[in-house]
DNA sequence: ATCGTTGCAAACGGTTTGCAATTCG
DNA sequence: CGAATTGCAAACCGTTTGCAACGAT
């Protein structure tokens, strides 16, 4: 399970972490809803992480803090709704999360051996898309590109699943 | 809701639909299964539709004809074992299923204001890709390409989801 | 006769919702 | 005070599974 993340070079994790409250914070306050502790506490979880978080590993960690699931649910999908984070699939289980935003762009490469993720960054492919989306008038919000197959290390060996 | 479904020029549909299920037929008896009238049936409904059914709508459809649930689940299963079928996420609510394997790999664009899905061929993309991941050492088996926005009627019109 | 298959109903697991208590402004 | 928020438990919904009856070789 080798599971990158990182963060633009000009921008250090807290700067960015700093930015990522406050466009939600904004969010919220345009919704005429509140950024309470624990809503911060679960964007805080997921910020903090350096590999892409499910639903029930956020209520782990978070639950000795006395949060509930339903807190956790509900503010991921604000999250969502205020385009700040992202759901990933994979092969099989409950979806995993990671916040977007302001990192560039990149897909997924799911191993379907190992089950591991690795992210890769396309800005050539982005433009393609861009072009021939607009080409035939459909307009980008966002895109989920997760391509399936066997990482390096399980390429080498026997390819179970 | 347009979504397109085409055959290639030189197959027509009925050509195309006895292929997939000699593959099918093959696939169950390698693994010592049968091509038994229940999984015929869900197979031809799947083939015959002019668009991405889900699991209920394929239920709802062969229910008459005294079919389980159980078994279209069972049945769904095995296509995607077999590699004839994909499952596409889409924005919200359970997986469409769309039969592949010999026509050309296209990828999906979903309007996020009428729930329209689109399918796009990028050959260009697709080459793209499979030297980027041969570069690292990714070994390909098949890909999930969703682009999310408004399709050219909704991006004209006033954008409510 | 044997072994896969089927539909049913119950179980399951992730997600959502109703609600009374609580917190924040 | 009033409105939003919370945790809990129950409800929900799509999916899976156990099982006894069935079907095909």
């Amino acid at each position: 399970m080798s599971e990158l993340s990182y963060f633009p070079g000009s921008t250090n994790r807290e700067d960015y972490a700093k930015k990522i409250a406050a466009v939600f914070s904004e969010y919220l306050e345009k919704n005429g809803l509140r950024l309470t502790s624990p809503r911060r506490k679960i964007l805080d979880c997921l910020l903090k992480a350096d590999r892409h978080l499910n639903q029930e590993e956020i209520y782990q960690s978070l639950r000795p803090q006395g949060i509930g699931r339903a807190t956790v649910f509900r503010t991921i999908k604000m999250l969502e709704d205020s385009n700040l984070l992202s759901r990933i699939a994979g092969i099989s289980g409950p979806p995993r999360f990671e916040v977007h935003s302001e990192r560039p762009h990149h897909d997924h490469l799911v191993c379907i051996s190992c089950g591991s993720i690795q992210e890769i960054q396309w800005p050539e492919l982005e433009r393609i898309q861009e072009k021939a989306c607009g080409k035939i008038g459909f307009e980008i919000k966002w895109h989920r590109h997760e391509i399936f197959g066997f990482c390096k290390k399980c390429a080498g060996s026997s390819k179970q699943a």
